[in-house]
RNA sequence: GGGCGCUUAACUCAGCGGUAGAGUGCCACCUUCACACGGUGGAAGUCAUAGGUUCGAAUCCUAUAGCGCCCA
């Protein structure tokens, strides 16, 4: 049955089809293993994308990875289970619903809270599947089966749960504290969510008049606004300057109000005056100072952001147009005495921009020290670790300056807030249910708080709700704690941190499987309470400027077009080859314009194949190595090395030596998270060795006449079935897609396991290696080169062959020469060879090399200028070369501080130097050259 | 203000103590029956600068310059 691949390589097409077949046939889906299951387990949880999200080039990237990690596991003969979902986004998704209901002319709160809940449901089951869809495209082997999404009853009730016991434990408090404010969204953000700008702004000097003395304090600020809420004013008790006014008053300006002159370590001497103005309800500094004085908290603010009635005359304005206000009258009044030019940095809200307020509000907080501690013990200890080592340092240094985390916010899409408030006596209930009764008076009016929280609360718990907790499932027992974690660094505080907070705490007395944690590697860890046992932080995709991708700037990439363009396999090997660790990722098209090129160049050699498979009418037996061998590497039954080849002449033992170098290479780099070596191991091996060498060195024996004898053939096909097999399946985790389409016409149809994907990751065979071969083939190959060389310099036509003389003086290395003599004529367009008996170096059109000389015959007088020329040249560097290699043999200290094999390298070579030195002048002499 | 990273061929990047590498681009030649998304050959770098450590530095250390990121 003829193979029928067409002739150009199409991504578009096969891509679509094994996507949707990977799905329909469930082949990424995991049931809980059974108790005596022994085989190693791989868990991997996908970082939830958001439900409004579309995916960018930061998925795909932490995507590629993802899924190469994830196959090359499966494939290894892993219980491979990767988590994929998607979280509610508070915030982002609200947002989305608003805005569509401003289509309609309508506001959240003319729907109320219900029915506008029930608003952000229809529109999830609309579209909030997008970019789960978009996920599917790059092939990611994820267990569609246990989608989540963490607004799924039972995740909710995980998190109820988690409040509660938080609660109770007394790691949630509720209070009056100051919160960066977003005006615009109208609720409390996390300090992660704040970034901050340097801007140009302005200081401003008000002098206070002291009450009972004609004198004057000045104080200096960036927020003149808010001196409306002044609630004092401090000095530093050492600050000499003021000694005399401690203990007086001064009356605030516009409010003729009175407020005390206090003595606090919040005024600085050195900076400005000396003396700041002291506003607790509107800076998180002067909250604090407020608290150790007892001053009032003077809210001037309304939740927009606009002047409330504390603010007097300046009620209702909004707080810059307040500002103006202020500062005009200040002057006009006297009070303003100075206006500086001032670098200041400001908070803006990350998602609209808005500069954010600090606000004095009632909120939910999270006391996080005594959580902070395990999580920072965890990673210290190494129970986790953190690769590149460098976010480690950032890790704990964040452990360290954390602070309590404000988890409600004013929005009503997310998990509400398990908590009642009294209507009768204000006391506030917290309950797993929605409690009958108030805890404390007994009355049946109870209100639930209106907040919820914040969308990573729930997020950093999935390492576990995922697996059925606050329940003891087999799900846990196997799968927690996860083995890695791959992500941006841009979450690694927001959530990375959380997870490993709450894991340590909730998960405390938890044991995995002691089998499976053997057969995993994992035996050697002591906590099983950490969500994961490894993270790695992947790089930034930038443009091809390296600037970085914004939507402002117009500068965003979508993976979506590149893949449309180029196909997937290509894409995700971009991603990969240029991904080493640590370093941002400068994503350019003309790379996965390459390796598209790549994609083809397998392609064709497939056609190749085919093409002979077909015109021999070659069976392939079974290779066993192509069937998944579903026990862990090192059991028995576990193949390595490529079964079924055949040694039948030099590049047989050389191509299968280089194999397994690159196999021991690819498997070594991917546990490193070395993408960038693995791929690029796999595409020298492939283009370089297998395509430019292989391939046209076994040709002259796949090339047979009809009704002759095939056995060489027969042998030659063998190989190269089998080797293209074993080549497949060490590519599937960078190619999924390709692969899988050559391998399924490899099988014509009828593969031995549904998919490549489940099929055995090649794993080195160290009898497979040839270090003899390896050398004979190098040597062979710079024969090669060196014909090909001499043919371009002497102008030899393309269509003519040429008799060549070759000298060796090692007898082993003639013997090779001469079995090889077909593949040099071939592969240097040689007619024919003669060995001769004496150096051909300074003949010319001849090369020397340590190990033979060869020489093109041909009548064209060479140009021997030009020859000249490249001679000195190369005489030069080998002087260079040679004069730096017998200095350092000359040095005792090298001889005796160097290691063995250097000393010894640097002495083959020295010995080969000469040699080549010797040549190269003889020929300059030779040719006359001056 | 504190911390981290980067600077290697025209471009994008590997290499991170033992003879400077790849892809793309460029130049020349070649449509040879897998592939012109190809083949063959070629040109191209005082590895940011200045010191230091070392037998030996692109690689380790220090400083300087430029670029970038994070935290406050």
């Amino acid at each position: 049955m003829p193979h029928e691949l067409p002739k150009a390589y199409e991504p578009g097409a096969i891509e679509t089809r094994w996507a949707d077949y990977w799905i329909k046939e469930k082949l990424f889906s995991v049931p809980t293993p059974p108790p005596g299951e022994t085989r190693p387990v791989f868990t991997l949880l996908l970082p939830p994308p958001n439900v409004t999200g579309r995916l960018h080039m930061g998925h795909m990237l932490n995507q590629t990875q993802m899924d190469i990690i994830v196959r090359w596991h499966r494939m290894r003969g892993f219980i491979t289970l990767w988590l994929p979902g998607t979280d509610h986004a508070g915030i982002a998704t609200q947002m989305m619903v608003e805005k569509q209901l401003t289509k309609e002319g309508k506001k959240r709160k003319d729907l109320g809270r219900e029915k506008f809940i029930e608003r952000v449901w229809e529109w999830k089951r609309e579209y909030g599947g997008a970019i789960l869809d978009q996920m599917k495209r790059l092939g990611a082997s994820v267990d569609w089966d246990r989608e989540y999404f963490t607004m799924d009853e039972n995740l909710s009730h995980a998190v109820r749960e988690v409040f509660v016991r938080l609660y109770e434990e007394g790691l949630i408090y509720r209070g009056h504290y100051i919160v960066n404010w977003c005006p615009w969204h109208e609720t409390a953000i996390s300090d992660l969510e704040v970034k901050h700008e340097d801007v140009a702004g302005k200081l401003w000097e008000i002098r206070y008049p002291v009450v009972g003395t004609n004198e004057f304090i000045t104080v200096a600020t960036t927020r003149p606004e808010t001196m409306l809420g002044d609630a004092a004013i401090a000095v530093n008790a050492k600050d000499e300057r003021y000694i005399h006014l401690h203990g007086k008053h001064v009356l605030l300006p516009l409010m003729n109000r009175e407020i005390p002159i206090i003595t606090d370590e919040l005024a600085q001497p050195e900076f400005g005056t000396g003396a700041v103005k002291v506003t607790p309800a509107h800076d998180p500094n002067d909250f604090e100072a407020g608290k150790r004085h007892d001053l009032p908290q003077i809210n001037v603010m309304d939740e927009h952001a606009h002047m409330n009635a504390n603010a007097g005359a300046y009620a209702g304005l909004d707080r810059f147009e307040a500002r103006k206000r202020v500062l005009a009258d200040l002057q006009e009044q006297g009070f303003l005495v100075g206006e500086k030019d001032y670098a200041l940095s400001i908070g803006k809200c990350e998602r609209c921009g808005t500069i954010v307020e600090p606000r004095l509000s009632e909120q939910w907080f999270i006391k996080i020290a005594p959580l902070a501690e395990r999580a920072k013990e965890a990673v210290e200890s190494g129970e986790i670790t953190i690769v590149p080592d460098n976010h480690r340092q950032v890790y704990l240094n964040w452990m360290n300056n954390i602070h309590d985390w404000c988890v409600s916010r004013q929005l009503w899409w997310g998990h509400r807030i398990p908590a009642w408030t009294c209507a009768k006596c204000k006391h506030v209930t917290v309950a797993r249910e929605a409690p009958l009764t108030c805890g404390k008076c007994g009355s049946t009016e109870l209100e639930q708080v209106s907040d919820v929280l914040d969308t990573w609360f729930s997020s950093g718990l999935l390492p576990f709700t995922t697996l059925g907790w606050p329940d003891k499932t087999r799900d846990q027992a196997v799968f927690y704690p996860t083995t890695l974690l791959i992500t941006a660094y841009e979450i690694l505080f927001f959530w990375v941190a959380r997870m490993i907070m709450f894991g340590c705490h909730f998960m405390q007395g938890h044991e995995q499987d002691a089998a499976i944690k053997k057969a995993s590697g994992w035996a050697d860890k002591k906590n099983d309470n950490v969500p994961f046992r490894e993270v790695y932080i992947h790089a930034l995709v930038r443009d091809a400027d390296r600037q970085k991708m914004s939507k402002t700037k117009g500068n965003v990439i979508d993976p979506l077009e590149i893949i449309e363009r180029f196909g997937t396999d290509a894409t995700r090997f971009t991603l990969a080859a240029m991904a080493a660790p640590g370093t941002d990722i400068a994503f350019s098209e003309s790379r996965t314009d390459g390796y598209r090129a790549f994609a083809n160049k397998i392609w064709n050699a497939a056609r190749f194949m085919f093409m002979n498979v077909d015109r021999l009418g070659f069976v392939w037996g079974q290779p066993p190595s192509a069937v998944r061998p579903g026990q862990s590497p090192g059991s028995p039954g576990h193949v390595v090395g490529v079964s079924g080849f055949e040694l039948a002449t030099l590049e047989d033992r050389w191509i299968l030596s280089r194999f397994n170098r690159v196999v021991a290479d690819v498997n070594d780099a991917l546990k490193t998270y070395r993408f960038h070596e693995a791929a690029n191991r796999i595409y020298d091996f492939f283009w370089g060795d297998f395509c430019d060498w292989y391939l046209e060195l076994i040709k002259p024996r796949l090339n047979f006449e009809e009704g002759a004898d095939t056995s060489a053939a027969q042998i030659a096909c063998a190989n190269l079935v089998n080797l293209f097999d074993a080549s497949l399946r060490l590519l599937h985790p960078v190619m999924p897609f390709i692969t899988e389409e050559i391998w399924q016409a490899m099988h014509e149809g009828k593969p031995p396991l549904k998919s490549i994907a489940l099929a055995g990751y090649p794993q080195a065979d160290e009898k497979q290696f040839d270090l003899v071969a390896e050398t004979e083939m190098a040597i062979l190959q710079d024969l090669i080169v060196s014909v090909r060389n001499l043919r371009a310099e002497l102008k030899v036509e393309p269509k003519v062959k040429v008799p060549i003389e070759v000298f060796a003086h090692e007898p082993d290395i003639r013997r090779m020469i001469e079995q090889n003599r077909g593949a040099i004529e071939r592969l240097g367009h040689v007619e024919k060879i003669a060995f001769v008996e004496g150096s051909l170096a300074n003949k010319p059109g001849a090369r020397g090399t340590a190990r033979f000389d060869v020489h093109v015959i041909y009548e064209r007088k060479i140009d021997v200028a030009a020859e000249c020329e490249r001679l000195k040249k190369e005489l030069e560097k080998i002087e260079k070369e040679l004069a730096n290699n017998q200095k350092q043999l000359g040095n005792e200290q090298f001889l005796a501080k160097a290691p063995e094999k250097v000393v010894e390298g640097l002495r083959r070579r020295g010995q080969e130097l000469l040699v080549l030195q010797e040549k190269t002048k003889s020929k300059l002499k030779e040719l006359g050259c001056q």
